[in-house]
DNA sequence: AATGAATGAGGGTTCATTCAT
DNA sequence: AATGAATGAACCCTCATTCAT
């Protein structure tokens, strides 16, 4: 009757986007405020819905986590395709930094994360989207000279996984971690 | 009812001592072959006591999953003394490789420790044979020119965990890790 | 507001007539693949109509299946009025036969029928039909002399739902039921 | 320390098999009571222990359920072999009328056990009882001419089939539907 | 010192039904 | 009349730990 292409079904369709947000929202929350003893009726009294609501939009505890750890992923993604991408030859640097200072603000987050999926990496949508800016960071860093010339997406995948540990266990100073995986172990020769 | 000197007694402990041997090992096995499935009582079981015994030893499940890290770690300390100490110069790099070959070889074991300790890093009487260890590697190491001079066991540590990680997750290939751990991310100047 | 002859009307409900069927149809053939299962959303879809329609229809999964149940139940009334009733002194027995067969046919809609009203019996509107049906069947084979005279409706339901109950839980062979039905079970006497 | 034979672990073991026949008292008498509404806490509450110690004894509410059903038919093998064997001739009739009133005192029960199991027929230890003890009825009342030569003890658990669901959902008089398994629907010629 | 039966809080998930649109 | 997202009570089962024997 009005606005031709938003039928009436739109709104419900909007409704519902909605509560996915808004349980998303709480969730990371609860997460992070609370660690793996957030329970899913508790994330539905936070998001204002019902348990069943939780449900319908996330069929498991599991598919909830892997949700709000896509979501964040993403929000890597998107800085990196920013922010980082402009500062070739250390593109690659404030990336890893970026992640540290993501995982260092959410510990108790990351730890529900890989208690509940076994890893730290993203495993849904975000994985492409992060893996193609990763991509194009190395690219770039490597056109500048600034990064050895065999390093691939895997190996910054991989090295990230070992920083959010790091992070995660608090086994050391990732600032520390990041400057040993920049450098290496080994003793540069003179010059 | 008593026996008159000593021997009841001493049998006693050696039994007490012989249990806590036999649920060590059982408990080891079965969280290598069933990660974080086994149950107390399936430990108990497996090492032919009840629980109370196994309780009596370990006084909860946590402190069970730490003696079983802590005398993995013991043996790798045990390495690095026997074998890793012998080669200056590349003392280092054995010892990662062999920390990556054991943990590659009980990665449900591995989780099992990540999940209840929150690190995979020795926590008991472990950690301080292990600490001298890796100490002396360094030292030996440095004095042979082939690592850089501020290394310390703390990073070596660190880097342990993400090697840790990296193997537990599967996230990448663990041998490329500890690569990339020893020579650094950024591009080598020529010579 | 209103519509000033009847057609939108007649359209409307012709629409909810045919909705309604459609339902019926989905349903059935829903508990008849998958049981107790079958969940309301699920006949819904199957029906390509909302849940909201469905309870529209029937006020309560209930009512939809008693109203599966009353269908087949006039199908079998039918049945018997086209057919039995023209075998006059084995009219009862083909009727017999002939439930047999569709329950054997349907073992899990029966089971459904039977876990939610707790019999197998009719109790809507095929009840009266049934009831007619069945006694016509019986007043004929009495008439022929084939069965004994003090058989009643009752009687008859009685034993269908003892039949029905030995096809759903396959207690036995079905046939055999019949025949002791109809044979009893003590010796006769010579002659 | 007191009887020479009953060493301290035989007391526990006592003691849970107490347990184990309290729980299924308990539950005998509420699924009596209350049908299927009855909860597993609930029947630990009323047998005085705790849930835990009702799912050691019986792995799933349908073991318990099916543990219940046994002791049940047990009781009848009890009577068929006590009783009604010292009837030749009339055996079988006290059989079904005794399994009649014991069903029909305890329709809510059996309505659970259909429901859980499926059937109504004794599954576990006691089939192997009753098998046995409805096996010499028959051979005893065929013996003595009272039924057909060919009755098998699969019809006659058939025929109890029926004679459940006949009670249980109260389809009609069931000291008719043994009078009509014994008689027969045919009309018996003269003499 | 050893045993193992008992405990019981805790938690994820389902699904018939409602109701705002 | 139709839609389908939302609701939330209900429920079974697990398992670390205790403690009487």
């Amino acid at each position: 009757m009005s606005t031709p292409s938003t039928p009436t079904h739109r709104k419900t369709r909007a409704d519902a986007e909605r509560n996915r947000a808004r349980v998303l929202k709480a969730a990371r929350r609860l997460f992070h405020e609370h660690g793996d003893a957030v329970q899913m009726p508790e994330v539905a009294r936070a998001a204002g819905v019902g348990v069943g609501t939780v449900y319908r939009h996330f069929p498991s505890r599991q598919a909830l986590i892997a949700a709000v750890a896509d979501q964040r992923f993403g929000e890597i993604a998107e800085y990196a395709r920013t922010t980082c991408l402009h500062e070739p030859g250390r593109g690659l640097l404030l990336y890893l930094r970026h992640v540290g200072e993501v995982l260092a603000a959410d510990q108790r987050l990351s730890a529900v994360i890989e208690a509940t999926l076994g890893a730290t990496a993203p495993q849904g949508e975000a994985r492409a989207q992060l893996e193609e800016a990763v991509s194009s960071l190395i690219a770039r860093d490597q056109a500048a000279g600034a990064i050895r010339a065999d390093l691939t997406v895997g190996d910054v995948y991989m090295l990230v996984g070992g920083l959010s540990a790091t992070i995660r266990v608090g086994s050391g100073d990732w600032r520390r971690f990041i400057e040993l995986a920049c450098d290496g172990l080994r003793s540069r020769g003179p010059r």
